[in-house]
RNA sequence: GGGCGAGUGGUGAAAUUGGUAUACACGCUAGCCUUAGGAGCUAGUGCCGCAAGGCAUGAGAGUUCGAGUCUCUCCUCGCCCACCA
């Protein structure tokens, strides 16, 4: 019984629309409610599968609230700032303005085509200069508080983007965006100090509601970890023949002095951080990083030439290298000697690569005995491995003169990008004042127009070509001054697109504090776990930010937050266009429908996990949409209704509510299915009940759900009804069937009403035919009954 | 190496959280119908067996009247992190 899909969603996208039944309320008497995806990315490809299946979830969450009296907020918006949208400008020589803008009205048509009941009228667009306005005005807070400042320092460099990029952003070794190789260098960047926030960002997830998966992501990436900060003081040069302190036990003083440098470096001591101080009295070497080795012969380190090459060389190496090298460790001896405060001990100092520059001091001190990597490289260099007692904590610390110390894994966040589809940094930088902000009247400061988008060839973003846009005057002084060139990463406008949705449209602030008391926190927050370690922490840090400056209300931005599992190609690998794998969003939905793409999108399989697509499943969901059009034929006002069906209903309606509530789509789908399978056998549904059926149906098939219930006489929107609640003694079964097990084997089945005695279920569990066979000639020790469930009987 | 998660039919997967394993859907088989379709209807479909029955949730043990579910050992796969001291 095939129906017209495209007719019936065309009419039901332009009821909902006329209606306005998607807006949300800035002011209204129902309780708020607050639902958000991660806005996409307008890329060139199109929609991907993937998208509709966060959408959707979300939207049949947003649905239902609303049936349920709730003031929903469910908005849309581009984060369309971004290097595929650049890249592409400079292949074709379009401005990424226009690519955007073309990619936008595809992504909308697209994501309107299914029905999905955003909040149209909040769209929001990163790269609209209304919108990052708003996005320097906060960079520029964080300058105001002294949290964005500008350092030289080793950064991860994309070699084929030509770009500096985040920690974060650099996965394996290789640029997350392009896959390309990157190397280590010296560069200047704005940073944001985003590691004054990992307590918090730490502590403060206790207090929200996100999968168990996505804290520990979280936890692990702010990597606290609780030690000691111990000075270890330099020993007289070792060329001496002063042998207080002694030298640890085993070591061949001789055989490291031939070695040594003739100088030791500028330094009185060496700190190093430990999470094992209690281990001190076995440590027979420090070994220090080469970046701090390079340091020290900055400022005047005599190091023997055998030190530098080796510095030379493994900080040339990139990440990718080095691991590829994996396990074998590599060092070299520097000639200088420390006193281990704990025993007095003079222990030598190693320079090796398997202790990192960015961590802790730079410096650690080696314990063969009780560290592995310590333990490899003692045995390699043959150096003394002592087993010593351990000593506690606090001991260990009193003994060494140390103090207590908090490392984090977490490092200050690189926000310079050296490109040009990006917020421009609204800095002026002048010889006499120094960086000045952009006044606040001045902002928006307008991404200029440029003939080229390729980044220079010492690594400026094109923004530095520009003579006109460069040369200002100082905001302060009036003399002359330059712009900041560099330009923002596209993590800044998706940290905090959340907020400009609730008052998209303000020209004076980035949003009223009265509406964003309202609104905030986001009630719930689905999205993809690769947004764990990035968008969701610089977003959470970023919020919070803002609360402590008394911009937003709260401090946590999102009350719970899921995560959705990929839509796959059918052969289980990615989708994407260039392998040609990639199922088509226009073609499906056109041929059948935007209702059996929803559905089929969840109904695939369980929410958080990948599933791989099917052209079949697809097709089954349109089957089942059409057996609801057939039975809805049966549906009539003074159709006798059997009990069975009156029964499976209100079944129907508490799965279904349920299921939406702990995201399993794909059972409640099989639910429904399940009933109107029932339905179709039974003949003849009421009226009464069939539109209740649709009410449970219209957040997942909306278009389908208010075609039938206005062929049934619906005046109304769905939209506009409320939720239904189930009866709980009209869902009860009266008749059940049981096992009965003996000796744990399923023997029997009893058809008995689930209020019955217990004496008179085990009666008649022993009195059945078949059990009875099982019975003869044995003794029955024990007989367990359990309340509509099982009768077990244990014989000997 | 560390963390998290998962292993159930030919396939995607269910299992009320310790109570009849394989719901729902896809696919497949047979038959019917037909204006031959990516259509519909009926029946069947975990494995072995003519049957009675037996065996099955990655492997092995354990707890229990009863284990896909809990405990232990091991194997495999996926994701994230990865020389973080």
């Amino acid at each position: 019984m095939p129906y017209n899909h495209q007719e019936i969603e065309k009419k039901w996208q332009k009821r909902w629309d006329q209606a306005g039944v998607f807006h949300a309320q800035d002011k209204s008497k129902k309780p708020k409610y607050y639902c958000l995806i991660e806005f996409p990315y307008p890329s060139g490809a199109g929609l991907h599968m993937g998208h509709p299946r966060s959408y959707t979830a979300m939207d049949v969450v947003a649905r239902k609230r609303r049936m349920e009296g709730f003031n929903v907020l469910y908005p849309i918006g581009w984060d369309a700032f971004g290097l595929p949208t650049e890249n592409y400008a400079i292949k074709t020589g379009r401005k990424p303005q226009d690519v955007t803008a073309e990619n936008i009205t595809t992504f909308k048509r697209q994501l309107q085509s299914f029905g999905l009941s955003f909040d149209w009228s909040r769209e929001v667009n990163t790269t609209d200069p209304e919108y990052y306005k708003w996005t320097q005005w906060m960079f520029l807070e964080f300058f105001k508080a002294g949290l964005a400042y500008k350092a030289k320092m080793p950064i991860n460099w994309c070699v084929s983007c030509k770009i500096g990029l985040a920690n974060e952003e650099v996965v394996d070794g290789k640029c997350e965006r392009c896959g390309g190789p990157t190397e280590k260098r010296e560069k200047e960047q704005w940073m944001i100090a985003i590691t004054k926030y990992a307590d918090r960002l730490l502590e403060d997830l206790e207090t929200v509601d996100y999968l168990e998966k996505i804290k520990t992501q979280q936890k692990n990436w702010i990597g606290r970890s609780e030690g000691a900060m111990i000075s270890f003081v330099i020993a007289s040069p070792s060329t001496s023949t002063n042998l207080l302190p002694e030298p640890v036990e085993g070591l061949n003083l001789s055989a490291l002095i031939v070695n040594s440098a003739k100088q030791s470096p500028d330094v009185e001591a060496i700190e190093v951080f430990t999470t094992r101080p209690d281990t001190i009295f076995g440590a027979t070497f420090l070994v220090i990083s080469p970046e701090l080795a390079k340091q020290w012969i900055e400022t005047g380190w005599n190091a023997s030439e055998e030190v530098k090459k080796y510095i030379e060389q493994s900080l040339k190496r990139d990440k990718k290298e080095r691991e590829a090298e994996d396990k074998e460790k590599t060092g070299v001896l520097t000639g200088v000697f420390v006193i281990n405060p704990a025993n007095e001990e003079k222990i030598p100092v190693w320079i090796a690569d398997y202790v990192l520059g960015e961590y802790g001091t730079g410096a650690v001190m080696a314990v063969p005995q009780h560290d592995e990597r310590d333990r490899e490289f003692a045995e390699k260099f043959g150096l003394p491995i002592v087993d010593r007692p351990l000593v506690s904590f606090d001991e260990a610390i009193e003994k060494s003169g140390g103090k207590k110390s908090v490392q984090y894994k977490l490092r200050d966040w690189v926000f310079s990008r050296q490109r040009y589809w990006g917020e421009p940094i609204p800095l002026v930088n002048c010889k006499k004042c120094g960086w000045i902000p952009v006044p606040d009247k001045q902002l928006p400061v307008v991404l200029p127009e440029v003939e080229k988008y390729e980044p220079t060839e010492n690594g400026e973003s094109p923004l530095a070509a520009i003579y006109d846009w460069v040369n200002t005057k100082c905001p302060k002084c009036g003399g002359p001054a330059k712009r900041e060139t560099d330009t923002m990463p596209n993590w800044a406008g998706s940290s905090w697109y959340f907020l400009r949705y609730i008052d998209s449209k303000n020209k004076k602030a980035f949003a009223d504090m009265k509406k964003l008391k309202h609104w905030m926190p986001i009630d719930w927050y689905n999205g993809g776990m690769e947004h764990t370690t990035l968008h969701l922490l610089y977003s959470r840090f970023w919020n919070k930010f803002l609360f402590d400056r008394g911009h937003v209300p709260v401090s946590e931005p999102y009350a719970k937050r899921t995560s959705h599992g990929l839509v796959l190609a059918e052969d289980g690998t990615k989708m994407s266009k260039s392998k040609g794998n990639a199922v088509n969003p226009d073609e499906v939905v056109s041929e059948y429908g935007a209702d059996s793409v929803r559905l089929y999108e969840l109904f695939m399989g369980p929410f958080g996990e990948p599933v791989p697509w099917s052209m079949n499943g697809l097709v089954g969901m349109r089957r089942f949409l059409e057996k609801i059009v057939e039975v809805g034929g049966k549906a009539a006002e003074n159709a006798v209704e059997k009990t069975a069906v009156t029964r499976l209903l209100h079944q129907t309606i508490k799965k279904v509510t349920n299921d939406i509530e702990h995201m399993h789509f794909n059972t409640a789908i099989s639910q429904m299915m399940i009933f109107v399978n029932v339905v179709k056998e039974q003949g003849s549904i009421s009226k009464e009940s069939f539109v209740t059926f649709l009410r449970l149906l219209c957040p997942f098939a909306p278009h389908l759900a208010n075609e039938l219930y206005e062929q049934l006489g619906g005046k109304e929107l769905l939209e506009q009804q409320s939720w239904p609640t189930h009866n709980p003694e009209l869902a009860k079964e009266e008749i059940i069937s049981i096992a009965v097990q003996v000796n744990g084997k399923v023997r029997g089945i009893l058809e008995i009403s689930p209020d019955i005695e217990e004496e008179i279920a085990k009666q008649k569990a022993l009195e059945n035919e078949n059990v009875k066979k099982y019975l003869e000639g044995k003794t029955v020790e024990k007989v367990v009954y359990v309340k509509g469930r099982i009768v077990s009987i244990v014989v000997k």
